[in-house]
DNA sequence: AAAAAGCTTTGATCCAGGTCAAGGCAGGGC
DNA sequence: GCCCTGCCTTGACCTGGATCAAAGCTTTTT
C-alpha cells in the first residue's frame, strides 16, 4: 500500500469502484488499463496491480509536481485537462502540451520530472508507481510497444509544435491551435464543433509563445473575419474550416 | 539484397569492411549494433542483419528523403551531421534537430516521414529496412526498450527547444544553441572547446527561430563582450562558459 | 445587492528582430 | 591570377507583436 506523500496531501483519493476487480475497460484510461488493451495482461496481475493504483480529483489549478521532482510516480488522465509546462528563472513560462483523458504524464528517462504539471479543470487522475511500470514493463514487452508508439506521437507533435513557435505568425498560430483541439475531440469521440476551449487566454498565449493581449486581438480578428465565432462557456464556433486550415498551414 | 532505390541512386555504398561478420562493436553505431548492446543478440542473427545493411556516404545537402516520403527505410547516423527540417508551404523551414553519430532518424509511427533529412557535412550513414528493425524488436525485448529511452531523450530535448522557441530572445537562443553544440562534443568524448559548428548561419537561424542577419550579429555581440570567440574552421571557443550559462538560462 | 478580485478585451505606444540592401571574404573553376 | 558564386557581416529602416494602461465582464465574497 502506498500512502499520500506530502507533495500529494492535497489530493483527495477517490473512493471509487474501480478498485480491484472491476471490469477490464481499456478506455477507462488507467494505465494498467489502457496499457493492457493489448496485452496478455492476465485477470490475476492486474487484481494485484489495481491495489496500487490511486485514484484522485484536483481541482483547477492544483500542482502535481514541478520541474526537478524526484519522478517517482506516474500520472494518468482519466478525465479533465492537465498542462505541462517549463519556466525560466524569471517566471517566463512555455506550456510544452495539454493532456487529456488517457494520456500519460510523469515518464521520465532520468529520475527527475523535467517538466511541472498543473490542472486546467477540475480532473481526475489515475497515480502509479513508476518502478511498478518498470517493471511491468519487464514481463510484458507489448506494453513497451504501446509506450513507445505513444512516445512517438509526442514526439510527431512537438516538431510540430516547433514549427509553430519557430516560423508561424499569431493567427496562424491560433488557427493551428484550434484545429488541434477540434482534430483532438474528434479523435476522443466528442463534437468537434463547436469546440471546448477549457484553458484561459494566459494559458493558449505561453502554449503558443504569444501575450495574453495577442490571442485577445487574434480571436476578435478571427471573429470579425467570420471564420470562428466565440461562444459563452469557452467554446469556439468553426464557420470556415477551410480557411483555418489555410491560415494554419501557412497557406493564406 | 536490397537495390538502390531511385531516391537514394546518388548514394554511394560502401565497399566497407563493416559487411557480414565485423567484431560487435557496440559504439560503431549501426543500428543492429548500437542497439545490441543492450540485448542478448547472438552472432548468428547479427550476421545475417549485416546482410541487409547498407553503408552510405553522402555529400553536404543530400537530402535522404522529405516529409511525407513513405517511410520504409531507416537510417542511423555514423559520421557527419544531419539536420531534420519541417517547411510550411511558402518555403519558411523549422529545423527540429541535428544528428550527430549514433542518432537514428526515420523512425515513423505512420507510414511516410513526418520531416524531411539533409547532410549538413559530409556524412556516412546505415541503411536498413524498417520492417526488419520491427520483427526484431519482436524477438528482443530489450531493443524496444533502448528505443525508448531514446524517444523519451528526444522528447525532452523537444520540450527544451519549445521553451527556447516560445520564450528565448536571440541572445539567450544562440547561448542555449552553443552550449548545447558543447556539451553533445563532451558526451560522444570530442573536445567541447572550442566548439565545432559545422552548420551554417542560416541552418543556425532556422533551428532556432531567427534569420540568419540576427544570428550573425548576436554571435557579433557576444564576441564584443569577449563571452565567446570567432575562430577559424567553424569553431567557437567559449571563454565565460558561466556568463553563457546565465544567458541560456534566462538568468542574466 | 454591493464590493472585490480576476479575467478578457481594447487602445496607444514601443522595440527586438525582421526586411531590404550593400559590401566583405573565401573557395573553386578556368 | 581573376572572376564567379555563395556565404557572412554590417547598416538603415520597418513592423508584428510586446508592453503599458485602462475599461468591460464574470465570478466570488460578504
Amino acid at each position: 500500500m502506498e500512502p499520500a506523500t506530502g507533495t500529494h496531501a492535497a489530493l483527495a483519493p477517490i473512493p471509487a469502484n474501480n478498485a480491484a476487480g472491476t471490469d477490464i475497460n481499456p478506455c477507462s484510461a488507467c494505465p494498467v488499463r489502457s496499457l493492457s488493451v493489448c496485452s496478455a495482461l492476465e485477470q490475476e496481475e492486474l487484481r494485484r496491480l489495481a491495489e496500487i493504483l490511486v485514484n484522485m480529483k484536483v481541482e483547477p489549478g492544483h500542482t502535481m509536481f514541478s520541474e526537478g521532482d524526484k519522478a517517482d510516480m506516474l500520472f494518468n488522465v482519466t478525465s479533465g485537462t492537465m498542462k505541462l509546462y517549463k519556466l525560466l528563472p524569471d517566471g517566463r513560462r512555455q506550456i510544452t502540451g495539454f493532456l487529456l483523458a488517457g494520456d500519460f504524464m510523469g515518464l521520465s528517462v532520468n529520475d527527475t520530472y523535467a517538466y511541472s504539471a498543473e490542472s486546467v479543470t477540475q480532473a481526475t487522475l489515475c497515480r502509479f508507481p513508476r518502478r511498478r511500470l518498470e517493471a511491468l514493463l519487464e514481463d510484458y514487452p507489448k506494453m513497451q510497444r504501446r509506450l513507445f508508439a505513444m512516445a512517438s506521437n509526442e514526439l510527431a507533435a512537438a516538431q510540430d509544435q516547433m514549427l509553430l513557435l519557430g516560423r508561424k505568425n499569431a493567427k496562424e498560430r491560433i488557427a493551428s491551435f484550434l484545429l488541434l483541439l477540434s482534430q483532438r475531440a474528434v479523435r476522443r469521440g466528442f463534437k468537434d464543433n463547436p469546440v471546448h476551449v477549457p484553458m484561459s487566454r494566459s494559458d493558449i498565449a505561453d502554449y503558443l509563445g504569444l501575450t495574453t493581449e495577442t490571442v485577445s486581438r487574434t480571436f476578435t480578428q478571427l471573429k470579425t473575419s467570420r471564420v470562428i465565432a466565440l461562444m459563452e462557456g469557452g467554446k469556439v464556433k468553426i464557420n470556415d474550416r477551410d480557411a483555418l486550415q489555410d491560415l494554419a498551414d501557412g497557406a493564406a
